[in-house]
RNA sequence: GGGCGAGUACCCAAGUGGCCAAAGGGGGCAGACUGUAAAUCUGCUGGCGUACGCCUUCACAGGUUCGAAUCCUGUCUCGCCCA
């Protein structure tokens, strides 16, 4: 099945970061059915494409023949990971985590494979299903007497945190990582699941894990498996920012958060330095697919191969073949050609990609409207004042011509602007449009 | 429970009675240059008004004062130390 092993997989991607046994464990991988799980917080309804690293861990896994479990977090999530965090979380309360595991399901079907007939078939399960039905008391018999405070306050989530003089760490967020270190035990107990997959800032939890999986097997057979653990790196970007944010926040994998012209546009935007390392990360290309392409992009970056190549695969992984199609067209439009000639069909599909609103033509009629007036009502300016600031340093174009700033505050739109009698484009800046439909 | 300290704009951070819509940095946006890239340079960055201006803001609620981010009282939150 798959020619290439696991962690091999994940090193030339260099998605490689540590593992828990770095002897032990290629042999161990060899024997295809092994099952690892991969934790996910149910913060919200979807998942960012942050949390799509950790899927493709999983994804990989399935790949090479293993078993991928997905584990909601739907009990750790109603207490909060301190890891990477440096203020106290929010609670989540049990309905909106149920509700938030429901809306992220679709989201893994589209990258893992849950088809029950194959003996690797992936699945979902949820740890507030053993979590929540705990004693407290049982917990700390059972659970609590293996962990070592001391050892516990050295772990660098924790240690951040209390070192950290602004912000404390409150004692239910300190134990996080004990409910983290049962999850593994669990799984191990219940469906001999035997690694935990995760980014790096996850290790200290999972060496948690391992070490309760040891402590409980002390008299199982010496060469029964216990616990492995494999990280990725943290991911990041050339200029040293945060991945995966934007200026509208973060991006997300589903369309209702993130249009999937925006989910296309934010891959195509990457900085040079940065695609091959997306290219390595977010596609599933393969060895010698990807230095192909690198090697092209580095002979002709202003192509922008790699970028077009992450794009479109991740497009057409998340949203389907039409949409990338959509979006493909839609930036065809807006950046190459002139957005004045556009057909009718093609302005209407650009229409619903790109921010948009709806305006009475009526006025356009006469005197017609004062754009600096139009613009707080779309998305390019959020006040008149901004507006004007636009306006005056000419960054405003319609219709895809652009206004010298000395006229535009004064610029007023007619129905001669309007393209197929109903539409006018607006455009702030290089990249940002807004599509005013007036009828 | 006691003592000490902190809470300023998107973030960090100055300011300790008027010159404060509040320094500086970061981030963000825009312009020039480009390849819808990076780097660089320039401008903007609480709201409203095309200016003079008006309004809201320095944890919250009151108070002192002609005048408060700044002083006082109480409340909340956080940190450190003690019990």
């Amino acid at each position: 099945m798959a020619s290439i092993g696991f962690l091999d997989e994940l090193a030339w991607r260099g998605m490689l970061h540590q593992t828990t046994d770095e002897k032990g464990l290629p042999a161990f991988l060899e024997t295809p059915g092994r099952v690892a799980y991969c934790g996910f917080d149910p913060t919200n309804d979807s998942l960012t494409i942050g949390n799509f690293v950790a899927m493709k861990l999983l994804a990989h896994w399935q790949r090479c023949g293993h078993t991928p479990i997905v584990l909601m977090g739907g009990g750790t999530g109603l207490i909060g990971d301190p890891s990477g965090k440096d203020a106290e979380r929010q609670l989540l309360d049990r309905e909106q985590v149920s509700r938030n595991i429901e809306g992220c399901r679709s989201i893994f079907e589209r990258v893992l494979d849950f088809d029950e007939s194959k003996p690797n078939a992936a699945r979902i399960v949820d740890n507030a299903d053993w979590l929540c039905g705990l004693g407290y008391i049982d917990m700390l018999r059972d659970v609590g007497k293996h962990f070592s405070v001391n050892m516990m306050i050295q772990k660098d989530s924790v240690r951040d945190r209390l070192e950290n003089r602004e912000q404390g760490i409150s004692y239910t967020e300190f134990s996080y990582m004990i409910l983290q270190a049962y999850d593994f035990l669990h799984l191990r107990r219940e469906v001999d699941c035997t690694v935990q997959v995760a980014g790096s800032d996850q290790y200290g939890n999972i060496v948690a894990g391992i070490d309760l999986i040891r402590r409980d097997m002390v008299d199982a057979p010496e060469e029964a498996p216990r616990g492995f653990g494999i990280t990725a790196p943290l991911l990041t970007k050339s200029d040293g920012s945060k991945f995966g944010k934007t200026e509208s926040g973060a991006v997300w994998l589903t369309a209702d958060r993130t249009s999937p012209y925006a989910f296309h546009q934010f891959w195509l935007n990457a900085a040079d330095e940065d695609a091959s390392t997306y290219l390595r990360w977010f596609t599933f290309l393969e060895k010698e697919a990807v230095e192909d392409i690198e090697r092209r992009h580095a002979e002709a970056p202003q192509d922008r191969l790699a970028q077009r190549t992450v794009s479109s695969e991740m497009t057409r992984l998340m949203h389907g073949q039409a949409e990338l199609d959509r979006a493909e067209a839609a930036a065809e439009a807006l950046f190459k050609g002139d957005v004045s000639g556009l057909d009718e069909g093609l302005l209407d599909e650009v229409f619903q990609d790109v921010a948009h609103s709806d305006h009475a033509r009526g006025s356009l009629e006469g005197e017609g409207v004062l754009l600096a007036d139009l613009l707080p009502e779309t998305t390019l300016a959020s006040s008149k004042r901004e507006a004007r600031e636009f306006l005056g340093n000419g960054s405003v174009s319609i219709n895809g011509s652009k206004l010298p700033g000395e006229s535009a505050l004064e610029h007023r739109l007619g129905v001669d602007d309007l393209l197929h009698g109903k539409t006018i484009l607006l455009r702030r800046g290089k990249k940002t449009w807004h599509a005013t439909r007036w009828t």
